[in-house]
RNA sequence: GGGUGUUUAGCUCAGUUGGGAGAGCGACGGCCUUACAAGCCGUAGGUCGCAGGUUCAAGCCCUGCAACACCCA
């Protein structure tokens, strides 16, 4: 093996070939396991957020296919709808055409054309992650299985009633001219005003004699389309007024003050306008009155003619400043204040959105939603972590009525039909639609020109990529899936309706795990976007890239250009030197062992990923030197293990029950723990270090010799295989080195069986021996540390006291404690015979002793000792303090006062060897 | 306003039916020890947000408060 750890030079090479040898496809007789990926959208490039999600995926579905599992991991794209539409437009208007200069068809051309250059990036990024997904199964929502199941679901959903078009007040976007649902609606703090207006009354007084009432809004432009006023029925300021008459300002309309239990009298003057046509609050008050409901607004908000001609044409602010002025010029402006409110905006567009009544199609979701809350109820379906079930239940005990028309191009068009008298037909395609309604042949019929949410294709993701209507082998093979990996910021928008549509459709719940983790976050904990200039490609990570780079892409097409200096100055002192070339496996590695149990949100710190990418390295320099002293001819010769031997077995035998433990339990970050302390604490630190005198010594002991190739090439060939499903590229690299090196033609890991703890023998005698051993290295190495005494300097150890297990122990690993502590000679004095002066370790009934001649300042050593004494003092009195409690000793379990009785006896034992020592050596010259 | 979560070492975070406070990074000191200086050896550092309560025993359970984050209205 040659060279340095590289990752830039293993894993292009690997991943085309796993890909082409077709190892991604599901394979063998084994229990099914599926995953069907979140699919991304297509309009652009994955950021960290899809990295983190698609490397647990990954190591989900590596891990089961190494268990011998058939696993699929379902690869597909998202339509995007809105987003989609949104670029493409863009793009368009950057050429200087318009979306309607072209026309519909022409457009959706162009969107398909978009598609086809943009989706292919997202598949490159997927690949350089190492994501094994099944590329022969690759789905789009809208390709044509998917357009069939989103017309047979529509059009099942509309025969059993519960999908209905209807004139209601939707959300509405006048930007992107479209209805948009409650969950895209993000509702934003701002300043704002509150403006007190009076309203001359008709023939009444107020009960303080006023001829007006005053009212306060935040929105004077809609009192255009005010049909009333509501006061609190208990409201003594206004009794007097309920069922009376005002004269609406600028309209000059009469228009009744009602009496509703739901205005505020704390509110303003406990007096409000109903403008039932632009609000929802005012919408049910004017339902509730019988009120007239006034349209006043176009699709893109400005003033229609349903308002007086002055303000036609204008756009609602505009409209807003003409009011007040006209207002204040007739003097019934009363006052106007600053104020703090709640502004709708549209998640894609930022827009203000305007309640506004229009026909759109929508799911009467109540129905579908009991049956989904029920499958979590009872177990079906599981959240982990569990706190998300709350969110869930929350939601959907209150779930309301979902619009799914959108006045867009991109995207499913609804399945319905018109006739020139506007009767409606229902279909899976136009000609169903006329058989169905008995629309003779002659009679034109032209399509709706709204297209569905996205999220109802989505909706249909885990059933209808795999087949669905149709019931195919996968669909009864893989459906359910098991586990769903994604953010818990899309538990509404997709998560619910997947459960509920499934239900409804196949019977069954979609899948029967949902991991719900954090966002990714930068390295500060702020949230990524491309506004904050703080996005990181996940692919500048792997492949590295420069300060000035880095800079030019964060800046580049901002939607606010004055932000670039300070984008810039932020990238500079968050990377002066700009991001090294990292590799996939550390950058996977880094997400693993950040996935908290709580799925809280994950701050990416570069230097974590450093950290990582050593333990690549580590594992490249780990497997360098075993295979330097390997030699094929040992893979069938065996030899009795020794100690060093049975313990490293011993503990990788636990490696591999603490990582099954942690991956059936979505732990990956104790996956990612276990796997690093095990390679580099016990592997690197201690074994590959005890094997050395055994392989020095080859000539004279050659049955040791082979013992340690032999199991430093077997524990090995087990760490890189637990380890794969983490880090693939590397695992992949290493061990087709191992196998050849031993004289095997090797295969792929990725289809190697994982390790299986049973076949490691667990040999308690070797761990407490090696456990022995270590203490004593230790105790040596942190006398070595503190005095000074280079690790060249050999020692002359004395060992006093201990017992016939220490007298064993020191026997059988004498030599590995020569190698490992330094250790020139080895003398045992009995207790009562004199040591010279010396530093002092207690391990057990063990004095180890480091002469001092020549070698430690003996003041130096008094302070160390004085230091331990103290502390062990300390410990020694909490215990005995425990112990002389009455209470403690009568009502504590057994095991833990036993515990707690070795615990003095061993404080005891050290303390009074540390004084003696102590004493001797004040007592020296 | 309602809900959920978080608060542990300088930083990022673990802490598994309540039983001796941990890791990584960073800091400090020492090492060019024949796999690895992307390394090796060692050291220091915490009133576990605050105040109560339950218990022989609380980072962990209960109550209240504070700060922060997110979701919903």
């Amino acid at each position: 093996m040659k060279g340095t750890f590289e990752p830039s030079l293993l894993e292009g090479a690997l991943y085309a070939e796993w890909e082409s040898s077709g190892h991604f496809a599901p394979a063998g007789n084994g229990r099914p396991f599926c995953i069907a990926i979140p699919p991304p959208n297509i309009t652009g490039r994955l950021h960290l957020g899809h990295a983190f999600q698609h490397t647990l995926m990954d190591a989900l579905i590596r891990y089961q296919r190494m268990k011998g599992r058939q696993a699929l991991w379902q690869m597909g794209t998202d339509h995007a709808s809105i987003a989609t539409q949104m670029i493409v437009e863009r793009q368009l208007a950057a050429d200087g055409i318009s979306r309607d200069a072209i026309g519909r068809e022409e457009f959706v051309n162009r969107v398909w054309e978009w598609r086809d250059r943009s989706g292919g990036e997202i598949s490159q990024q997927l690949r350089r992650m190492g994501s094994s997904l099944d590329w022969s199964r690759d789905r789009f929502t809208m390709d044509e299985g998917f357009c069939t199941a989103v017309n047979e679901v529509f059009v099942r959903l509309y025969e059993d009633g519960l999908i209905y078009k209807r004139k209601r007040l939707v959300n509405w976007d006048p930007v992107l001219k479209t209805a948009v649902s409650d969950l895209e609606v993000d509702n934003v703090d701002e300043q704002g005003h509150l403006w007190r207006i009076r309203y001359p009354l008709n023939g009444v007084l107020t009960s303080s004699g006023a001829d007006h009432v005053v009212v306060a809004t935040t929105r004077p432009e809609t009192m255009l389309g005010d049909t009333g006023l509501a006061v609190h029925p208990d409201d003594p300021r206004y009794r007097g007024l309920i069922g009376a008459r005002a004269r609406l300002p600028l309209v000059d309309r009469e228009i009744p003050i009602v009496a509703d239990p739901h205005v505020d009298p704390e509110f303003g003057t406990g007096c409000v306008k109903v403008t039932p046509a632009h609000d929802f609050n005012d919408h049910a008050v004017g339902e509730r009155h019988d009120l007239a409901c006034i349209n006043i607004l176009n699709a893109d908000a400005s003033i229609n003619d349903n308002a007086p001609a002055a303000y036609r044409g204008m756009d609602r602010m505009e409209a807003r400043e003409a009011v007040v002025a006209n207002l204040t010029r007739l003097d019934l402006l009363e006052s106007v204040e600053p104020h703090a409110l709640t502004v709708p905006r549209g998640d894609r567009s930022g827009a203000v959105l305007e309640p506004w009544l229009t026909d759109q199609w929508w799911v009467d979701v109540k129905p579908l939603a009991e049956p989904a809350i029920e499958a979590v109820r009872d177990g079906r379906i599981r959240f982990v972590p569990r706190q998300y079930e709350n969110m869930y239940f929350a939601w959907m005990r209150d779930v309301q009525d979902w619009c799914i028309s959108r006045q867009l191009w991109w995207g499913h068009r609804v399945p319905a039909w018109y006739d020139s008298q506007g009767n409606v037909y229902v279909g899976r395609n136009e000609s169903e639609a006329r058989n169905k309604g008995g629309v003779p042949d002659g009679t034109p019929l032209t399509q709706d020109a709204d297209v569905l949410d996205t999220w109802f294709s989505s909706a249909l993701w885990t059933f209808a990529t795999l087949g669905w209507p149709e019931q195919t082998r996968e669909l009864e093979r893989f459906h359910p899936t098991d586990v769903l990996v994604t953010g818990h910021d899309i538990i509404f928008f997709w998560v619910a309706r997947m459960i509920m549509m499934t239900l409804r459709f196949t019977g069954d719940v979609p899948f029967r795990t949902i991991y719900t983790h954090g966002l990714v976050r930068d390295a500060h904990g702020a949230k990524m976007s491309k506004t904050k200039g703080n996005v990181l490609d996940p692919l500048d990570i792997v492949d590295g890239i420069s300060l000035e780079d880095l800079i030019a892409k964060r800046t580049a097409d901002l939607t606010q250009p004055q932000m670039a200096a300070a984008i810039e100055a932020a990238t500079r002192a968050d990377f002066p030197d700009g991001i090294r070339a990292y590799g996939t496996d550390a950058l996977r590695f880094t997400y693993c062992a950040l996935a908290s149990p709580h799925g809280r949100d994950v701050n990416l710190d570069l230097g974590r990923i450093d950290g990582y990418r050593n333990f690549c390295n580590k594992l490249w320099n780990a497997t360098k030197f075993v295979l330097m002293h390997v030699d094929g001819d040992d893979a069938d010769s065996p030899a009795p293990l020794g100690l060093a031997d049975r313990w490293i077995r011993s503990r990788a035998r636990r490696l591999i029950e603490d990582v099954e433990r942690a991956i059936g339990e979505y732990r990956f970050d104790l996956y990612a723990n276990a796997v690093h302390e095990f390679a580099w604490r016990e592997y690197c630190d201690w074994y590959v270090e005890f094997t050395k005198p055994a392989l020095w010594r080859n000539e004279e002991d050659a049955q040791a010799a082979r013992a340690a190739r032999r199991t430093l090439l077997a524990i090995l060939d087990v760490l890189l295989r637990v380890a794969h499903p983490l880090i693939p590229y590397i695992t992949e690299t290493l061990w087709r080195e191992a196998r050849a090196a031993s004289g095997q033609t090797p295969g792929t890991i990725m289809l190697d069986p994982f390790p299986q703890a049973d076949d490691l023998e667990h040999d308690a005698e070797a761990v407490a021996s090696i456990e022995w051993l270590k203490a004593v290295v230790v105790g040596i190495r942190n006398i070595r540390g503190e005095m000074g005494i280079a690790s060249r300097v050999g020692i002359d150890l004395i060992f006093q006291a201990g017992d016939a297990t220490d007298r064993e122990r020191l026997r059988t690993a004498e030599s590995l404690l020569r190698r490992m502590a330094g250790v020139e000679s080895i003398t045992w004095l009995t207790a009562d015979e004199d040591a010279p002066p010396a530093a002092v370790q207690v391990v057990g009934n063990l004095k180890v002793l480091v002469p001092l001649a020549g070698l430690i300042d003996i003041d130096q050593e008094c302070e160390r000792l004085r230091k331990t004494i103290s502390r062990f003092e300390r410990d020694l009195a909490r215990s005995r303090g425990k112990l002389g409690n009455e209470n403690f000793v009568t009502k504590a379990p057994a095991a833990v006062v036993e515990k707690e009785r070795d615990k003095v006896r061993d404080l005891e034992t050290k303390l009074a060897t540390m004084r003696e020592q102590l004493a001797r050596l004040n007592a020296a010259p």
